[in-house]
DNA sequence: GTTAGTGCAAATGATTTGCAAACAG
DNA sequence: CTGTTTGCAAATCATTTGCACTAAC
């Protein structure tokens, strides 16, 4: 029986080009962007990537955890390098998508503690804030 | 010119039949569902109301705050009709669909702050909370 | 009668999938 | 080589829209 090392972790990807220049994309520019803007990135640059596979690739990349993935209040899917391995939420600009990174410790534990109080098991959570940044602010 | 009175509030619905059975329908079950499912209810009861119809009238009762709308994590929207007219959110058993309303007061300032700390304005918020109820966990 | 509301069918737009060709290991 | 990965085109799926029609007021 073929009885490797196989846990429930990925079973590696492949080195390839389209791969290296999503990775590089997603380091390089620090914001939230949708598969298609990512994709149009790709192309700007040069880099001759198909939308599948930048959708397949942040895919991948989201379920390994290497990417954040929200959506947006228009219902598309947009990702960005997770920095940090912290749990944390977003805090994005309507206008423009300008994003910030928010946490807090006691929202967490509420949402774990509320939920468990209702019966609740293997709790996650998603907060999102919306609003207008100051420089799409109307005044 | 046209100059009646038309503020920012909405011009009033017609009493038609179909958003009759579609307020009905919500006002008879309780939890949570799709367009598309509503749909379905109302072609069982019965109630020949075209689908664009149901997707129109949800969309309008959501707006007019009437009804609580919320992306499922499929990106599915759904709806269900507000019992209260405070802010609240949800628990919701990623299994079942067994909801629960829930609110914090401190939560909520902590969104706006933080927010507004970021020089945020307009502010709305979002926060879904998944987990597995007590009658879909493993034992 | 007018206008808003309805519903079908077709359009849209994001995402997925089939499948053959290209490539990494 | 041999299994992955790619990418195009076609398929899906929820939702929206065009437009002729019907019902409210």
């Amino acid at each position: 029986m073929t009885t490797h090392q196989e846990g429930s972790s990925s079973p590696r990807p492949k080195a390839t080009r389209q791969r290296a220049a999503i990775a590089q994309a997603l380091a390089t520019a620090p914001g939230f962007r949708s598969a298609q803007e990512l994709h149009d990135e790709l192309r700007a640059a040069d880099h001759k990537v198909g939308l599948t596979t930048v959708y397949r690739t942040l895919q991948a990349l989201s379920e390994s955890g290497a990417v954040d993935a929200m959506r947006r209040e228009d219902g598309e899917t947009i990702y960005r390098r997770c920095d940090t391995q912290i749990h944390h939420h977003h805090l994005v600009c309507r206008s423009c998508g300008y994003t910030v990174e928010i946490e807090n410790e006691a929202v967490e534990r509420w949402t774990q503690r509320t939920a468990e109080k209702h019966g609740f098991e293997d709790v996650t959570h998603d907060i999102q804030v919306f609003g207008l940044c100051d420089a799409c602010s109307p005044e």
